[in-house]
DNA sequence: TTTCATGTGTACGGTAACGTACAAATGAAT
DNA sequence: ATTCATTTGTACGTTACCGTACACATGAAA
């Protein structure tokens, strides 16, 4: 019968981390939420190492595929795509999980070396965006430091603006940032 | 004897929240770091929440004061400041229990409201700083948004920069913050 | 229908913490 | 030196979790 559970400890899992990071990941907690005991979980993983281990490997997956090739698709010129790839990397659901990971990595050696290869992927897109209308390469560098900083760093400032929406800071910030070079 | 004890308790507190987020502060353990028992603990705080609660006002305590009043002290011009602010406030040893403060408020509600006035006193500094060379409002916006975001996400960004340290990376970044406006 | 593999529940033992109670140590005041 | 308050160590009960062992259920194949 529901073979499909060992995807579904994956999943709980990671929601789990998104929910409280990687200490609220708990083989008997999860069982509570998946409706069963972790009776079957040590059939399907060696232990909560292992599964850790398989959700950053889904993690990654989800992150690699998915965004560039949907970037790549949909075309659009270079602010254009800038703005998608924004929009995309950093949207709701998948950013729950990326910055559960990033804080993770802050003291885990494994994790973080994980989430090297995905932000500079990340990066290299940045730069080859801003290279479309920037010629300088420093400015490139800056400006997609500045971008990539203020695609994760708004998560975790807690501010208030006073006279615009968070929305609308944000997007000021983001658009300062695509303002052609003078 | 050793009455200084009380602090001693919220500094291994902070220290291991620095190290491992809050998930690390366990009685036991700082008590094994501290060279004693835990059987002191529970005569200076009310349990382990009552620690967490302690140590979130000594580092609320630190960055209220002493930042802003330093920075103050040593004028300069606005360019001046501002760098001097950013290297102050998110400098060494003050950044690492930044950072973890940050990532705990993430899943802590109470934890989120001390950390918003501590980044809103953070936010208008750096907004006063760029009114000094700036005068349109939603710029100031941008640039302290960009800025306050470049000294936050720089530590959750694990990423190369071919060409550049990252030290010299950062640095591009927030002198292009701090250039001129047209 | 019987057989069989597989997933699941239950029970168990182990570890790391929390928090409490109380007795022992120890420095300071008289 | 004796007393006293404070700080600390020890012992205990409790909870939450890990991981293992094994019996039970149940759907698919013979």
């Amino acid at each position: 019968m529901a073979r499909t559970t060992r995807a579904r400890w994956v999943e709980a899992g990671l929601e789990a981390l998104a929910q409280g990071g990687p200490d609220a990941v708990r083989v008997e907690t999860l069982a509570a939420r998946l409706g069963v005991t972790k009776g079957g979980f040590y059939g399907y993983f060696n232990g909560r190492p292992a599964l850790l281990a398989e959700m950053l490997d889904e993690w990654e997956r989800r992150c690699t595929r998915e965004i560039i090739a949907q970037v790549d698709a949909e075309g659009g010129d270079a602010v254009e795509r800038i703005r998608r790839a924004g929009q995309l990397s950093f949207s709701e659901g998948f950013h729950r999980i990326d910055l559960a990971v990033r804080a993770w990595a802050r003291h885990d050696q494994s994790v973080a070396e994980r989430l090297r290869r995905i932000d500079n992927e990340r990066m290299e897109f940045l730069r080859a965006m801003f290279g479309t209308f920037i010629t300088d390469a420093d400015e490139i560098e800056a400006r997609s430091t500045l971008a990539f900083a203020l695609a994760i760093g708004r998560h975790f400032i807690v501010v208030d603006h006073p006279g615009y929406t968070r929305r609308e800071a944000v997007h000021l910030a983001g658009e300062h940032l695509l303002r052609p070079p003078r």
